[in-house]
Parts: C-alpha cells; sequence; structure tokens
DNA sequence: TAGGCCATCTGGTCCT
DNA sequence: AGGACCAGATGGCCTA
C-alpha cells in the first residue's frame, strides 16, 4: 500500500553528506530524521486503517446485499436502503416466526384430535411445517388475513418510519411486514 | 434547492 | 503495537 520503498525511505532518512563533525550535525540530522520518519509512519498507519476500514464497510455491505436478496421483494422494486433492510428483515423474521407459532399451535390441536384415535403418534414439529410457511407459498391476501389484527395497530409498527409511497408498501408486502404489532423502539 | 442516502476519511476506544 | 469497531464529519449523487 505505501508507495514508499524501503529504499525512499530510507533515502529521506539517512542522507549524508561528506564527513560533517561527529555530534552537533548528527544530532540535528537525527532529529530531522526521526520526524520525517514519523510522519510518514502516521500516514502509512491511516492509509491501512483508512484500506481496512474500506473493506470493513465493503464486507458489511456485502452482508445486507446477502440479507436483500433473501427477502421478499419485487423485480421492479426499488433497492431498499440500509434501513429499510434492516427493519423489513427483522418484521418478515417475525412473521415468519408468528406463522410458524400459528401453525404449529392449529396442527397441534388437530394432532390431539387425532391422539385420541392414535394414542403413539408423534406431534407436529415446527420443522416439518416450514415449507408451509415460506414467503412463496402464501400470498399477500393470506398475509393480510393471517395478520389482519396485527395491521390494526399499525401505530406501533417499526416500519411506519419507512417512506411512504414505495410500491412495496403500497401494495406488495405482507400486512404482517409493513405492521407489526409489537413496539421496537430501536427500529423506530 | 433541500433532504436523504451513501462512501470514505478520521480519531478515539477497546481488545488481543 | 496493531487491528477491529464505532461514531462524527464531509462531500457527492439523486430525487421531489
Amino acid at each position: 500500500l505505501s508507495g514508499l520503498s524501503p529504499r525512499e525511505n530510507g533515502a529521506v532518512a539517512s542522507p549524508l553528506p561528506s564527513a560533517p563533525p561527529p555530534h552537533k550535525a548528527r544530532r540535528g540530522r537525527t532529529k530531522a530524521k526521526s520526524e520525517v520518519v514519523l510522519t510518514k509512519q502516521k500516514r502509512n498507519r491511516r492509509m491501512k486503517a483508512n484500506d481496512r476500514e474500506r473493506n470493513r464497510m465493503h464486507n458489511l455491505n456485502s452482508a445486507l446485499d446477502a440479507l436483500r436478496s433473501v427477502l421478499p421483494t419485487f423485480p421492479d422494486d426499488a433497492k431498499l436502503t440500509k434501513i429499510e433492510t434492516l427493519r423489513f428483515a427483522h418484521n418478515y423474521i417475525w412473521a415468519l416466526t408468528e406463522t410458524l407459532r400459528m401453525a404449529d399451535h392449529s396442527l397441534l390441536s388437530v394432532g390431539q384430535q387425532e391422539l385420541a384415535r392414535e394414542p403413539f403418534r408423534q406431534p407436529p414439529t415446527t420443522a416439518c411445517l416450514l415449507e408451509l410457511t415460506s414467503p412463496g407459498s402464501i400470498s399477500p391476501c393470506e398475509w393480510d388475513s393471517l395478520y389482519s389484527p396485527v395491521s390494526q395497530t399499525g401505530s406501533l409498527s417499526p416500519t411506519d418510519s419507512l417512506e411512504e409511497g414505495r410500491s412495496y408498501q403500497a401494495a406488495d408486502a405482507p400486512a404482517c411486514l409493513r405492521h407489526s404489532p409489537h413496539a421496537f423502539p430501536e427500529f423506530v
């Protein structure tokens, strides 16, 4: 990174003209040299730190892109901003969790009825419901109906702060993602 | 043109 | 000592 070769550093640092008086001149030169070297070292460290910081932010952005790629958005949607991505993901996770919980609940009750007939049958697990609850398997209107009580408490929605007028908000995104029942102060 | 979003730089702090 | 992380500052780009 540093554009300075050791030779360059050395050249600046140790110009040695012919046989100067040993003590005085030498001390003066040593001081000047160390200041120059110090400045260059400082600048070099800064450049390296900047480089690391740039890489770190690029990694962070890559992770954010990966997160965007698994969120249920639509091709014609504008790219989610960083904060929108985080809020959307937060609500999406919540919605999926709720879906699993509700599905688990309903299947358990069905299972209990069947248990009366088949005493040794295993109750269903959430894992086996995953494909029932993948975003693609539920239409927006189904999401709406699933979470209609939720959307009535929109004032607590963490996504209320998303810009209005975004197309995915208006019609495309599941209601549960736009209106979570929980207040998440850190996301408001 | 104001405001939002973003990338980058920078100095401080904490950790290894 | 050096790296990781963080927050503030700054400037560029875009859009309403």
